[in-house]
DNA sequence: ATAATTGCAAAAGCTTTGCATGGCC
DNA sequence: GGCCATGCAAAGCTTTTGCAATTAT
């Protein structure tokens, strides 16, 4: 655990709102001028290796950073180009009891993401 | 309509499994060498906004095109990179009436994708 | 001391863009 | 002739990589 290491962690939570590689840079750099982009993209990685952050990703291909690591789906609103986290719970035991009985041919289910999109207001 | 809109419309319905740009580019070829990389992004882009094709995001951020323009979900397989269709109107059902029901706060949703992932068998 | 991490810059990969050429109405 | 689509090459953007210098354990 370095100090860009907990920078960069620091940063995605603190920035909260699924963070781009480019914004978390930003973000770091304000207190932290001198760290690298290659850095940046390094720690990432390996954040999301050892389980404390997720991609997430997005339409434009951009890959964005998610700090909760339970299960859960997530909101699209393309015109702001916002994510928030969705947790359900009873969707989810729905989802499964489904799957649980229905069952895909050919294909062995291991995770189930709802990519909802739509509008805040 | 020019020969190239519809090698590249072919390509995709022919290929038949979500091809990548590049994997277009690659078949095309064969029989129409002298096709610009650029003319294939280009015309992709125009028939995706023609409502010919859909994108289709994945995991590296690589953009695949689907000629199936129903709505339906995919299942993916990291392994085998391989994307496929899969519809199921009861299920939408199901989860229309539980989001009619319950919504999302301050969100208005437009669209519900599923993204299983998982490896065929 | 040893191993891993950093910063920097160059390069890679996919996609987009500019512009001159060529085909079509 | 006017207009749009094409081919080509250059550039763009995000991300990755190589390597020497630095830092952590």
């Amino acid at each position: 655990m370095t100090p860009q290491r907990i920078a960069v962690l620091g940063a995605v939570i603190t920035l909260d709102n699924h963070p781009s590689a480019e914004k978390v840079i930003e973000y770091i750099k304000q207190n932290h001028p001198n760290i690298s982009v290659g850095t940046v993209y390094k720690v990432l990685d390996s954040l999301v290796e050892n389980n404390l952050l997720r991609k997430v990703k997005t339409e434009s291909g951009i890959m964005r950073y998610d700090p909760l690591l339970s299960n859960h789906h997530h909101l699209y609103c393309k015109e702001s180009d916002r994510i928030e986290d969705y947790q359900d719970e009873t969707l989810d035991q729905l989802i499964i009891d489904y799957f649980a009985e229905k069952g895909i041919e050919h294909f062995d289910i291991k995770n189930i993401q709802l990519h909802i999109t739509g509008t805040f207001k």
